[in-house]
DNA sequence: TTGGTATATAATTATATTAGAATGTGTAGG
DNA sequence: CCTACACATTCTAATATAATTATATACCAA
């Protein structure tokens, strides 16, 4: 056997943590995070071009973050699985921890 | 103001997702989930070049998701925050829901 | 000091990602 | 049919990442 299973396992979890590894893929998450939107309103609160904001769409869609549906001319957005939030907030967790470490030592040399 | 605090979060988000964004490091990080290893445990585990796994190893220190320490000849590398693990979980269980999800539809065309 | 072992770094090459500009596609209204 | 609108795709140039090979550093032992 070549490869293994937890292998590929892994190349998949490495593909879902490729697509969060952009801040703009981030914003649109916490966007939608509470409910779905369409094009227009995502690329105008990012403040990015529309067609960044279209290629960065497809990013999340095609590992299945998002799923879409058309309405009209507009094409809305919104997140599949509630359950990609946890894996945000998770990181989030490490961030504070990080940042209270960071303080700690900036206490060791201010105190 | 040109960039927000919240972008600036974004761009942390983002770059520690990029750190999980390779199956070498997700690998590591299974690896280490019960415990410290030396580099040479680790890439033997792995099957993979030494100097390939200091790299991978190299990129998840500079997130501050490893640390390490010397020991001899040694230099043996450990998970800093354990939390970091909660990650994983919740990307294993959208890779869950997905493959659910899969299943489901092979159904609708065996079924 | 010499040699060997464990790890890190550097250089190289191949490949991937990114933003932006231009263009294409599908849809509704006149 | 023509036009405008909302979005997607393609192309290009710049930059980043990856694996490999070679070399460097740190440490220990004889």
């Amino acid at each position: 056997m070549v490869v293994k299973i937890s292998d590929k396992i892994s190349q998949l979890k490495a593909d879902i943590f490729k697509a969060l590894s952009h801040p703009t893929r981030i914003r649109i998450l916490e966007l939608l995070k509470d409910g779905e939107l369409c094009v227009c309103d995502i690329f105008e609160q990012l403040g990015v071009e529309q067609a960044n904001t279209s290629q960065h769409l497809a990013v999340l869609k095609k590992q299945h973050i998002l799923e879409s549906r058309k309405e009209g001319l507009r094409v809305i957005y919104s997140i599949k699985y509630p359950e990609i939030i946890e894996v945000l907030k998770a990181v989030d967790k490490i961030l504070f921890l990080q940042a209270n470490e960071a303080m700690k030592t900036f206490g060791e040399f201010s105190g």
